[in-house]
DNA sequence: CTATATACATAGTTACACACAGTATGTCAA
DNA sequence: TTGACATACTGTGTGTAACTATGTATATAG
């Protein structure tokens, strides 16, 4: 059955991603944005994640001083705001200077081999 | 002291070419070629992978059914060829076109933000 | 008052990159 | 001939991160 290449496909494909998610989710948080909603935007934007990744991912980020967050009320239930610290921003720019590197670099490597 | 930054902006280089060593590696075995070559051939193009990192992804793509490979003995001493099947075929061309997927939506998350 | 959307959290599983160490062959120069 | 270095591959252990699944709690609509 053709099931076997799909799976490992997508498998792959998640692989891709799973690098690029942090450089993501930086990109996205120059304002405050809690997690639900930074999620709907990603998903909009081409860019799925699940609950499970992000929420864990954001705590990390924070706990590596890459984001601040505080906690809010309003009129819905209790939000985590997030934003970008000052090492947030330093990273993000040394980070989306390496993705942009890297692109070229995997350009290079697939040019020869195009069909 | 600036450790720590640079600790983690390496570690996130890292995780953001993690997902593309396999894209790297199926790129260019169109032909034939062993282990050891094909890192130097790589490190050459700007995608330096060590060596316990490489032979592992081999035989992993192997099991896949991505690659095909064969000892042979000429001077030196024996070495593994290895070269795409073709289902390693096929899942590079679709791996190929997720990774510009990719790229183009990296760029659109990343645009919003140019300083 | 019950179903659904919103909002966040976490335990468990799996996969992979790397550091480190080991084995063996080939080559070259003192 | 011997010792150093490059070549070529293998294996173990460790750490990190994404995902699945599940749980908790608050709002809102019928």
């Amino acid at each position: 059955m053709q099931k076997a290449h799909s799976d490992l496909a997508a498998k792959l494909e998640q692989e891709l991603r799973r690098g690029v998610l942090m450089l993501a989710v930086l990109s996205q948080l120059k304002d405050n944005q809690y997690g639900y909603s930074l999620r709907h935007a990603l998903d909009a934007k081409g860019m799925p994640i699940e609950e499970g990744t992000l929420y864990p991912l954001l705590r990390r980020m924070e706990e590596q001083g890459l984001l601040q967050s505080e906690w809010k009320i309003e009129d819905g239930p209790p939000r985590r705001y997030y934003r970008r610290s000052k090492d947030g921003e330093r990273i993000y720019r040394d980070l989306a200077e390496q993705w942009r590197a890297l692109v070229g670099t995997v350009e290079g490597l697939m040019e020869e081999s195009t069909s």
